[in-house]
DNA sequence: AACCAGGTTATAA
DNA sequence: TTATAACCTGGT
């Protein structure tokens, strides 16, 4: 599926199907990734600058060797998985055929699940500039510089990081009423309370219990968490563009989130989080 | 001015 | 268990 196509200094180029850059930072999974003038995404993996570009199937990525190809990048990219199994088993009538192939370049990334979990409970009941720009201010205030190719970049600050900030600190990047939610992450993951980085370990409905321990973390975003950053892949995160989408398609009527959530189990199985997203990306674009 | 945006919380039926 | 109002903030 993946094959390694060239190797300079500091330089890879892949062949790979089922991956689009645009589609994949676009289906609402992340919020870090930049756009740059000359077609290049960089965002930071791991506490490391990447750039990446694309033309068709190629893909090549620069600051990066074999060993963090292999280490960090196929893992956090999902490029091991074979997607066209995938969109063949999930799309069985024509809706999500269609969804299917309108982002059949999206690829599930596994993300960091602190970095997740923040970024989360920063989604709700808001819009996504605000979102990022509130994320970029984080990082910038509590983050570690990071410099590449002469520009200043700031990785995702821990928890531990950012055990000792205050409230007023957290309005000051304009949280608004989140900020004691943040607070709440920040304690609960520190004294392990929620023991975060275990959570992928366990029953997903049982770590989706543990999530939901923390304030500002209801069933959307839990679900978001454990899909994005935990390979829990039954998950199925509920947001407004899903609700519309399926009550369009599925329904033809007003649906309640239990119903729906149990259509996407029932039909989708453990791929209902490929599912929402295909049908979360073409809903963005098509409703 | 009123309403909305990747929901959650607190309260009440 | 399900329904409703309130919520920081910035944009229309």
């Amino acid at each position: 599926m993946v094959k390694l196509i060239r190797e300079d200094e500091h330089c890879l180029t892949l062949q790979v199907e089922h991956f689009n850059l645009l589609q994949t930072f676009e289906c609402g999974q992340c919020f870090r990734w930049e756009q740059k003038e000359d077609n290049h995404f960089v965002g930071i993996v791991k506490g490391k600058v990447i750039s990446i570009c694309q033309e068709e199937q190629y893909i090549r990525i620069r600051n990066m060797s074999r060993d963090e190809l292999s280490e960090t990048f196929m893992d956090y990219f999902d490029l091991h998985r074979d997607y066209s199994k995938i969109i063949d088993s999930i799309s069985k009538e024509n809706t999500m055929k269609m969804a299917s192939e309108y982002g059949s370049g999206i690829r599930l990334l596994k993300q960091d699940e602190w970095e997740t979990l923040i970024s989360f409970i920063l989604s709700s009941n808001n819009n996504i500039p605000r979102i990022k720009k509130i994320i970029k201010s984080l990082c910038e205030r509590w983050g570690d510089k990071i410099t590449y190719e002469g520009q200043t970049y700031y990785s995702f600050p821990t928890a531990k990081q950012l055990q000792h900030i205050t409230s007023e600190d957290l309005k000051e990047i304009k949280c608004g009423y989140r900020a004691s939610y943040i607070l709440d992450a920040i304690q609960k993951v520190n004294d392990k309370s929620v023991d975060l980085y275990y959570l992928k370990e366990m029953d997903t409905g049982l770590a989706r219990k543990e999530l939901m321990k923390i304030k500002g973390v209801g069933p959307k975003v839990a679900d978001c968490i454990l899909l994005f950053s935990m390979g829990k892949y039954e998950s199925y995160p509920m947001d407004v563009w899903i609700k519309k989408v399926m009550e369009k398609y599925f329904f033809e009527r007003e649906a309640t989130p239990k119903e729906i959530q149990k259509f996407a189990s029932t039909t989708w199985g453990d791929m209902a989080g490929f599912a929402q997203q295909y049908l979360f990306y073409y809903a963005r674009d098509h409703m």
